[in-house]
DNA sequence: ACCTGAACACCGTTCAAGT
DNA sequence: ACCTGAACACCGTTCAAGT
């Protein structure tokens, strides 16, 4: 039996049926794909001609594309809640399948989902006043938070495995901090620090600003 | 000859290999590290008896190591300068081998250089009198920011490949900050973000604070 | 103690079949 | 058009040798 009568793959199902591997493995193969669906690997070459490469990359596409930038495109809200909103609902999109993270960078991005995220960041930094020439930093000090932070939320829990006394700073605050979520409080603040930096540089070039220096001290 | 009279490997060996196949294919193989030394690759075993995991916790370690904290820890430097270079020698040790990336996230630490430079950091955020029971999350996002800032500058430049018109801001902001480096801009910003909001944080701290809510908004 | 060589189960991918 | 099955080069790892 070559062919069943009903279809048993499509690039859907073959999408789906990684992801579901990566929740519950961290990683997928195709071979691992192919077991999970009944079928021999071979045949998913028949759906997904770039093989893996071309797996991954429909992935970060689908993972991006859950987060929904209707709402912020066209709103009068202030920037500030916007830019928020942006780097929770861009958080909660990639933190979703954390074990595909390493998937996901050190690849150009080129898929129109993606590329509509970060026009929206750049327009949300724009109506800030943020200068053009410096919007371009401030997207990777966001995206680094962002990033970071979903990396933070993929780590085990403890993420330190220390002996009695050793570290008696990082031990300290290890226990007081223990209660509340790091990771949590820990975008919370980014996003505070974030929209705090913004707030100051745009009025630092409001104000005058050719000679000054508050933003940017030297490096070292 | 199945015992040569120099010997041909040794961890350091190994490792020093494997670090050098990380920088020259994003990526190494044990197969792939025999190769390289001219030796078969189950000879490897009897040097590293955990195998890949092994290694690449060792890679861990070998990279973290080249983070000198020497100059800080007696320093009477403020906590800003200190926070600066803490940050910026963390980020050059992991961007230092950017490949190696995908394989330092996701598992627990709990070798001394690593939790040393952690222990570091609590240290410098005590001494910039962060509360204890916010360190945590102070320590989550600066984490973030480096570890991101680390991802950013491993990833491809330019990092977006656009069609003509179609994200006109993200456009704008890619042409009027190509000059300067992103990745650089970001970590600076970062920086200076992060060392504002716990100057605020400790602020709001010394003067009242129990009712304010200047630092974390709600959510979303 | 240190290395080889054969062996095993896995991986990604291709290609000639079968219906 | 859609799937199978054999095949290939690779991978990590083990284990019985050899010196």
């Amino acid at each position: 039996m070559a062919r069943p009568r009903t279809q048993l793959l499509s690039r859907e199902i073959i999408l789906d049926a990684a992801l579901e591997l990566i929740s519950a493995h961290r990683d997928f193969t195709i071979n691992g794909i192919g077991r999970h669906l009944g079928v021999n690997p071979s045949s998913i070459y028949h759906h997904i001609t770039g093989g893996k490469d071309e797996i991954v990359d429909a992935l970060r596409e689908r993972i991006y594309q859950d987060i929904r930038l209707g709402s912020l495109r066209g709103s009068n809200r202030p920037w500030q809640s916007k830019l928020e909103s942006w780097m929770r609902a861009y958080r909660e999109a990639v933190a979703r399948y954390p074990a595909a993270i390493p998937l996901l960078i050190g690849r150009t991005v080129d898929d129109l989902p993606t590329l509509a995220i970060y026009d929206c960041l750049a327009a949300i930094l724009a109506e800030a006043k943020v200068p053009e020439s410096r919007q371009l930093g401030v997207m990777s000090m966001v995206d680094a938070l962002v990033f970071g932070s979903a990396i933070d939320a993929a780590s085990p829990d403890p993420l330190w495995s220390m002996g009695a006394d050793q570290q008696p700073a990082l031990h300290r605050a290890v226990a007081a901090g223990s209660g509340s979520n790091r990771v949590l409080s820990g975008l919370d603040m980014g996003i505070q620090a974030a929209i705090s930096f913004i707030e100051r540089m745009t009025e630092d070039s409001a104000n005058a600003g050719q000679g000054r220096r508050d933003v940017l001290p030297d490096a070292g």
